[in-house]
DNA sequence: CTGTTAGCGCGTTCAC
DNA sequence: GTGAACGCGCTAACAG
């Protein structure tokens, strides 16, 4: 049940004017006689006149919009992030659109080539787990539209990247767990296709290093980031001759994973076997122990993130260098590592 | 740093044709030669081409993009509905655009005219507790694009709308704490502007009545649905001379805070005062005890809105009648109401 | 101060 | 099977 929608040329007509005019008093141009543009905002307001972004967009060839993708927007990380970037790029005059690609490549392809069709003006983006090739994103880059990754970046791509400092919190973690005497601390690593899930590892690593503790090849575990897999490893875990004394994993919802499968075994926490996880997710707060975790700067990655893709849409004429902005974590102590905290 | 973008004037002049029968050509006209219409596929590959969804929106004057307001995509809850209505969506080849009013009126009202202006081809929203006045939702009704409430709907505008069963699900609630023997249960209700929060109240003092039980005025509390009035309230509650021994919430993460202050209290749960939320958000399985709460069938809730708003999509020319669908929901029993659950 | 003209990229008549 | 012309709604350049 479309109707005619009010343009221009029907204020034009109903006032006897050109919609030059029209245009010039609607979009507070100086040349206009102050009386003319009185009729026409009146009748504007009058006719429900409300100006086609469509038409603008396609002479201006900028939608000023951002179009934001990440993996997934259950979790409490994500859309935390996109809060903060839209913070900023509203500030800013930007609307935004926002696509979840469920994890799946094929689905992220998809979407981008949607924003792309859809002419956003810029994108920010977190892939997914799968991802290896990046050139639905080089695309946008060809087309001279900027690009920003956070959180799981591509270390191939010369763009602007907003990251956490995943080496040294994982190293905090880790040596956290080993200052409270634990010896035998497993981790639960992400894909190894994940930089993030790389430089914690490494993290991790250097951390037992610098404490003379030998790396035991059975306590990592990479794994797809699927809870009923983490469920399962940490089963596993716990299952050896000689199981882990503690556990380090990737992400938040991972350990609070284990949290339950360890208590549900009846094992205590964290004089059995101690927990951290990563992100400090309100939920980790919640749960019984509280789970000890590193804190991400999650609003920041996204407010970065808006700032270096506005950056980049500053001086359309210049392709501004890329910058990589990596924030800081901190370790956040709690019941899971220190009994009665 | 913008640079041409091939259109299919591009290509047709390579290629020697009119842009008519490119465009043929690329839309799948059957009208053209298969000689022809493979020179073009193959430059248009080539040449890195990408239809200007922009250009064919303002032609045909739809463009395929549905807006979603949601009031906040933080908790569980709405971003679980966005995907289930996403779901349909995509399957029915349209975009979304997902905006959050941040329970601002204001910024509502401010989403709604971009998304008028952006033109989208249909509406799905959740109004913010504030909204009194939804003249900006409006708007849409009278230019023919058809809009759908969900969860928080506007009893006074003639649109179609999904909800559950509020009503009921309070009352079973209700119910099932009068069966495990208490008697004095508050309820920390939800403002009284929102219906499914007046539905909710409603079935609370039914279930009272039907066994016999008097309501107290001092036990029943609207509030503003932030956790941090909810943490006052909760400790005004157990402050009372006779202090309440069972508590019902609007929401689970009210419940949750709840379950906080009363642990951090020594309270034991159920014995001193038992709690159900209502949603069955993932972490009222993961505090301790676990959340008694009554579910919601989320995803559905997205899916039925996407249904409901493609039935208005489907004929423009006589805008069918608004309906509204009512899910049903179910009581999830923990331990926050049965020891040992 | 205002009107005329052109054109953004595309699909769609209507001719041939 | 193909091409020329038109128009979606708007802004900008140019000419008064």
């Amino acid at each position: 049940m479309q109707q005619h929608l009010t343009t221009i040329i029907d204020i034009a007509r109903q006032l006897g004017i050109s919609k030059s005019t029209v245009s010039r008093a609607l979009t507070g141009h100086p040349n206009v006689n102050t009386k003319t543009r009185q009729r026409v905002l009146e009748l504007a307001e009058q006719l429900d006149y409300q100006r086609n972004q469509l038409a603008i967009s396609l002479l201006t060839n900028q939608t000023r919009t951002i179009g934001i993708m990440v993996p997934e927007f259950i979790s409490f990380f994500f859309p935390k992030v996109i809060i903060g970037a839209q913070e900023v790029l509203a500030e800013a005059g930007y609307n935004v659109v926002i696509c979840h690609s469920n994890e799946s490549y094929e689905t992220e392809v998809a979407n981008a080539k949607a924003l792309l069709a859809s002419r956003v003006d810029g994108l920010i983006v977190s892939h997914t787990k799968e991802t290896r090739n990046f050139d639905h994103f080089r695309v946008f880059q060809r087309r001279g539209i900027p690009v920003v990754f956070f959180n799981r970046v591509c270390e191939d791509m010369n763009v602007s990247k907003v990251t956490v400092n995943d080496y040294d919190g994982a190293f905090q973690a880790v040596e956290h767990l080993i200052q409270t005497g634990k010896r035998r601390i497993a981790h639960l690593a992400g894909p190894d296709s994940l930089p993030n899930s790389r430089n914690r590892l490494n993290g991790y690593r250097d951390a037992l290093r610098k404490y003379g503790i030998d790396e035991e090849p059975e306590l990592i575990i990479s794994y797809d980031l699927t809870l009923e897999k983490a469920n399962i490893y940490v089963n596993h875990l716990l299952n050896l001759p000689q199981p882990p004394d503690a556990l380090f994993t990737i992400n938040d919802p991972t350990a609070i994973e284990a949290l339950q499968v360890i208590k549900n075994r009846g094992l205590r926490i964290p004089d059995d076997i101690a927990i951290v996880g990563f992100s400090n997710d309100p939920i980790s707060a919640l749960v019984e122990p509280g789970l000890t975790t590193v804190a991400q700067p999650i609003s920041e990655i996204g407010q970065q993130s808006a700032h270096l893709l506005m950056e980049q849409l500053a001086d359309k004429e210049q392709m501004k260098p890329a910058r990589t902005v990596v924030l800081e974590t901190q370790l956040i102590v709690r019941g899971s590592t220190v009994q009665g905290k």
